[in-house]
DNA sequence: TCCCAGAAGGTTTTT
DNA sequence: CCTTCTGGGA
């Protein structure tokens, strides 16, 4: 146990003053609003160090972080892992607002009654409620609000359990979000921590609160600590982003004196089609991986259905051989230990030498609890396995009968691995239909990949976190940042809408750029192959979003 | 029967 | 911001 004077920040980290403050306060609520690039989620992973390591959240009670996205939720999970290690950790619950009402339904579902009864198999769908036995996302913050307000067990067990509260990305809380919050830990039962920037609200649209953090500030006597620095951006980036926080925020503008100098890049490059847009871009892409930028630092951002807007440049990246990802239709399936499993098994039998791979897949299918006798058994039957699937993957036929016969050995393989060592997988294998949901998606996905170009192997690095170059929603880009972010079509046309809304997205998309900073527009697009309901072929600049950036 | 205003969808979220 | 269709009023 550490004594709170003498706590240092984590790997030598030096913290400005308010976000010193932010970490080591351990009685009073705050909340920090901070630009791009503060250092948000570091902060709240030190102040998880602090408060764990000082014993200010004292054995047994613990530490609660929400944040909206999976993502978001593991990256901070893993941060405080790293940083304070397994044990600490260990009282370090980080959720998504989903994952956490879900807890809270699983845990007390017998306190929903009437309409809202459930039984204890229940399934979360996309659209359709079944009474009884099945619920969608929009059901799950509200019936776990229902169960904190109308049950004193589950209130009092949740207080007792949690000693502080951590809220991530906090401007984009909902009514119902925050109605929960507000229900499970009333002002004086825990410690809550909110982060989040005004200026990076995009999911107005969706029903974020207005002035939620000036609203929690008031409701939970919250002191405010705004934070100043950006340690994401070279200063020509910073420059353009404090551009545009002169007419987003006039109150939060940085001294131009703290923004000098000359790294960092930003170039605007109109081109006549999309077809031009996407040679030139898929060239500089070309370029960027030449000069040793790493995959996962680039980024693709469109503001809408990239799957559209990029189409093209999809097509110009397969021509050159660069894998890319399509985040929209690959949602977090690398999360996901049985899909892992698949593509690891599609790995070891497509390509040469896997070492990698191949020891993962023994891991994984040699884990569950068996006899010495059995395991050997086992391992020779796997062994034959793979080796049968290797020579059918290379046998000519195979080629005309993809993607089924890849379907067909991935089952086959499933099987000898057997359900049970499956199931041990995730908790979440073991109630309803996931497990099966999950080996379907990344089946899909795979076939989905492999259709592109035929190459298997290709289509397996598209679809790893590590090899590919991503295109990116910008609402699904929200709380990354990479190296070179290409932000396509800063078109009229593209950024509709409530002009703060629009130019709120904007400049989350700029602001997750380090080093450089790339804006394109067209005159004209082509209307894609698919159809579409509504679609300008001709195109006009966004002038006022360009114009941001340029200099004086 | 004609004319015009309004609507529609797109960006997210789980074990 | 786009385009097409519908319903209500003239």
């Amino acid at each position: 146990m550490i004594r709170p004077d003498q706590w240092r920040p984590v790997d030598g980290l030096v913290l400005e003053p308010n976000a010193l403050s932010a970490v080591t306060t351990s009685d009073r609520n705050v909340v920090v609003s901070a630009g791009p690039g503060a250092g948000k989620t570091e902060l709240l992973a030190q102040r998880a160090d602090f408060l764990l390591g000082t014993g200010r959240c004292p054995y047994p009670r613990r530490i609660l972080a929400v944040s909206f996205k999976v993502d978001a939720a593991r990256n901070l999970r893993e941060r405080v892992r790293r940083r304070s290690g397994a044990r600490l950790a260990a009282r370090f619950d980080s959720f998504t607002f989903h994952a956490f009402a879900k807890r809270l339904i699983d845990n007390y579902r017998p306190a929903l009654t009437g309409y809202n009864e459930l039984n204890p198999d229940y399934r979360i769908d996309r659209s359709t409620r079944i009474m009884g036995e099945q619920i969608t996302f929009s059901d799950l913050v509200p019936l776990a609000l229902e169960i904190i307000e109308t049950n004193t067990y589950a209130r009092g067990g949740i207080r007792q359990t949690y000693s502080h509260v951590f809220l991530d990305e906090f401007q984009d809380c909902t009514d119902q979000q925050y109605r929960l919050i507000k229900a499970a830990f009333g002002p004086t039962t825990a410690v809550l921590t909110a982060v989040g920037d005004t200026k990076q609200r995009i999911m107005a649209w969706a029903g974020a609160l207005d002035g939620v953090l000036q609203t929690f500030a008031d409701d939970f006597s919250a002191r405010p600590l705004p934070l100043y620095q950006n340690f994401r951006s070279d200063p020509r980036l910073r420059r353009m982003q404090n551009r545009m926080i002169a007419q987003m925020d006039p109150g939060a503008v940085s001294p131009d004196e703290e923004l000098t100098g000359d790294e960092g890049a930003i170039e605007v490059l109109p081109f006549r089609t999309g077809q031009d847009e996407a040679q030139a871009v898929a060239q500089l892409v070309d370029s960027w991986l030449h000069g040793g930028t790493p995959p996962s630092e680039i980024a693709i951002l469109v503001r809408q259905q990239p799957h559209l807007v990029a189409a093209v440049l999809g097509l110009e990246l397969a021509a050159r051989g660069i894998p890319f990802r399509n985040e929209q239709d690959s949602q977090d399936l690398t999360a996901e230990p049985a899909a892992a499993l698949v593509f690891n098994f599609i790995r070891v039998i497509a390509g040469g030498k896997q070492p990698e791979a191949y020891a993962e897949l023994m891991w994984i299918t040699n884990r569950s609890s068996r006899s010495d006798d059995e395991a050997s058994r086992f391992d020779g039957q796997l062994k034959r396995m793979l080796s049968e699937a290797r020579a059918a993957v290379r046998d000519p036929a195979f080629k005309g009968a993809e993607p089924a016969a890849w379907r067909t050995l991935v089952y086959e393989f499933l099987r000898l691995v057997s359900r049970s060592t499956l199931t041990a997988l995730s908790t979440g294998y073991q109630q309803g239909t996931w497990l099966d949901d999950v080996i379907e998606q990344a089946l899909d996905a795979f076939d989905r990949e492999l259709a592109v170009d035929g190459d298997a192997i290709q289509a397996l690095r598209r679809l790893s976190e590590m090899d590919a170059i991503r295109f990116l929603t910008i609402h699904k880009c929200k709380g990354l940042e990479f190296e070179k972010v290409v932000v396509l079509g800063v078109e009229e046309q593209l950024f509709w809408g409530d002009a703060t809304a629009a130019i709120s997205a904007f400049f989350v998309a700029i602001s997750r750029a380090k080093q450089h900073l790339v804006l394109t527009h067209v005159r004209h697009r082509d209307r894609p192959e698919e159809p579409v309901k509504f679609w300008s072929e001709s195109r006009t600049p966004h002038q006022e979003f360009l114009d941001f950036a340029y200099e004086g």
